[in-house]
DNA sequence: CGTGTTTGACCCGCGC
DNA sequence: GCGCGGGTCAAACACG
């Protein structure tokens, strides 16, 4: 408000609420008398005091009688003052901090602190000025008069008790809001510390499970390929071309990586260069022998991958080591519509190069995760050459840092993609993936989802989030062959394997208190078989749900709801032997991602502006 | 001034 | 050996 200038609603609405010194003719008069500069200290109080007291009976509506001599207006404003005494006492408080907040508002210079309230309170007692000295003070009037005077007194004293009260009780209000702010802050600070401490208490878990998992796999499939190469060795020959190509590939890059090891010659020839961009070490690269970089694309092609398995087959202990390194190495492609130039999922990147790739007009974007220092996670984004309005924006990588909760959605589904791929592809004793139980996960094309290239220097699976129809379905072009995803996706797994994965995966599983906390009472609960055997005999609820949370909260604009229906599916769906909540959850899943899509074109244009 | 982007140069693997 | 393509670096630049 701005000085000696109230708004009409101010003061209709003080003066009702005080009716002191509040009208607005008051507020002008008032701020006259104070700005009187040449008066003496004493002569302005005593004008405030008058003042006030005027101001405060008529606008309590103690109407004084025009008509009446100074004696009998005299009492009748004591009978008045007597009426409003004690509603002028249950309003003083509000006075107090009004005048005080008001003062301070208008700058106006006098009753700013308690002591001019009381001062002021106490001429607000003190008869009224219209009383004559030369009244008969014999009268009853006078009397009358008199008592007022010594409950005015009385009042005084009264008065400044309950103003230092008000005053010690606003002080305290104040303390205690600082308080409140204060322990407010401390709880913030103590939910983060909670928080940090279950994302690494989590991961620690997740990596525990994970090395328990692995060897698990290992039996799995080992049981799986020996069955399928009987089962299927005879008939199946022509009914995996697709699935053949990344095995022949594989296994052609193995022998041929059996008979001499150039690769790793030239991989050792390049890494002293690479070497120097890697920057945060990982347990696990320290055990990739001759690639000191882990994300290093030079590492990440033919002969990296093939090494690593005709490593893998030569030394069948190191295949931990070369699963590991794969799944490192593994990339998860995310088609979506976007018009914005990259999609959102939550973390921040750094772009750090741009080329044109050959057989597309559109350049490729190369980012870097820039949310923790060195961290190595990188990703490429690029519009379809097809399609200018598909962007793919390829993940490569692991976090070493948790996730907001705005990157899980992204990162929860690619982690499937790519721990289906990874699990499936390099998990084998043998370092090949049998094609019978590939085959079997291909035959339910229908609810695939994505696709995993054989042509690629190195694993890579495509998310398809632009089919309208479904967009499950991924894309099969050639040199790809599809994976069935078992509820589409498998977070579970993900987060079971989710150390040696890309980190977008296993982050986001470990950075995400509510849904990664059920994928860790789900990898509790449940050995959490490799995809294939998954999609055969247990399908992964965990994932179907998580999944569903996912896209529905990719796809849904109202967040909130989309949020309490995915934790809803996710609680209903978690039972890790509910396989009808497994495949409910997988239905809502796919209904849940047809829609995925375009809001997650939205939501990404939303996070670029 | 710090941070992010742009862009030409450079490195490397691979195919011919 | 050379050229091509993918990927990265780093200086210059832009921006808040």
């Amino acid at each position: 408000m701005e000085r000696g200038s109230g708004s009409a609603f101010e003061s209709e609405s003080s003066t009702r609420f005080f009716g002191i010194n509040q009208n607005k003719l008051g507020m002008n008069s008032f701020h006259r008398l104070t700005s009187q500069g040449k008066n003496s200290s004493m002569d302005r109080e005593q004008r405030i005091c008058s003042f006030v007291n005027d101001n405060k009976m008529t606008a309590r509506g103690i109407e004084v009688p025009v008509n009446l001599n100074r004696r009998e207006q005299a009492a009748a404003v004591a009978v008045g003052k007597e009426e409003v005494m004690e509603e002028e006492d249950d309003r003083v408080l509000d006075f107090f901090s009004e005048n005080k907040k008001r003062s301070r508002d208008d700058r106006l210079p006098a009753v700013d602190d308690g002591h001019d309230h009381v001062k002021k309170e106490n001429c607000d007692r003190q008869p009224p000025p219209i009383s004559d000295p030369d009244v008969n003070t014999g009268l009853h009037l006078m009397t009358t008069n008199s008592k007022s005077d010594q409950s005015t007194v009385d009042d005084s004293f009264s008065s400044d008790a309950e103003a230092t009260r008000a005053k010690n009780e606003l002080t305290i209000l104040q303390a205690e809001l600082q308080r409140m702010n204060a322990e407010n802050q401390r709880l913030k600070g103590m939910l983060s510390q909670v928080s940090s401490s279950y994302t690494a208490l989590q991961m620690h878990l997740v990596t525990y499970m994970q090395q328990k998992h692995k060897a698990e796999i290992t039996q799995d499939h080992e049981v799986v390929q020996v069955k399928s190469d009987q089962e299927n060795e005879k008939h199946e020959r022509h009914d995996h071309r697709l699935p053949r190509q990344f095995f022949d590939s594989a296994r052609s890059a193995g022998e041929a990586t059996e008979k001499n090891e150039p690769s790793q010659t030239s991989l050792d020839k390049r890494s002293p260069r690479t070497h120097k961009n890697e920057i945060v070490p990982h347990d696990d690269e320290k055990n990739t022998k001759g690639t000191g970089r882990e994300e290093s694309p030079d590492s990440e092609n033919q002969g990296w991958v093939s090494n690593k398995i005709s490593k893998l087959n030569n030394n069948p202990k190191d295949a931990n080591q070369v699963t590991d390194a794969t799944m490192r190495k593994a990339r998860v492609s995310v088609r979506a519509r976007s018009e914005a130039p990259m999609i959102s999922d939550g973390c921040q990147w750094r772009k750090y190069g741009q080329k044109m790739a050959k057989g597309n007009p559109c350049p490729r974007a190369y980012y870097r995760c820039t949310m923790a220092v060195g961290c190595p996670v990188r990703k490429q984004v690029q519009r379809c050459a097809d399609d200018r309005s598909i962007l793919i924006t390829t993940y490569e990588g692991n976090h070493n840092h948790p996730l907001p909760p705005a990157a899980m959605a992204m990162a929860t589904t690619t982690s499937s993609a790519a721990s289906m791929l990874l699990s499936g592809s390099v998990s084998s004793t043998d370092g090949m993936i049998n094609p019978s139980f590939l085959s079997r996960t291909i035959l339910p094309c229908s609810s695939s989802m994505a696709t995993i290239s054989a042509s690629a220097p190195f694993p890579t699976v495509t998310l398809d989030l632009t089919h309208q129809q479904n967009p499950l379905q991924f894309q099969r072009p050639p040199a790809h062959f599809q994976v069935a995803f078992p509820g589409q996706l498998a977070p579970n797994f993900a987060a079971v394997n989710s150390a040696p994965l890309p980190q977008i995966f296993g982050q986001a599983l470990i950075n995400q208190p509510k849904l990664s906390g059920l994928h860790s009472s789900q990898d509790h609960s449940q050995s959490t078989p490799p995809p294939h055997l998954m999609h055969q005999s247990q399908p992964a609820p965990f994932a179907d749900t998580l999944s569903a949370a996912t896209a529905a909260i990719a796809s849904d604009p109202n967040f909130t709801a989309a949020l309490a229906a995915a934790i809803s599916s996710i609680i209903g769906g978690a039972h890790p032997n509910n396989n009808h909540n497994v495949a409910a959850a997988a239905n809502n899943s796919t209904a849940a991602t047809r829609s995925s899509h375009g809001n997650v074109c939205s939501n990404s244009s939303m996070q670029q502006q």
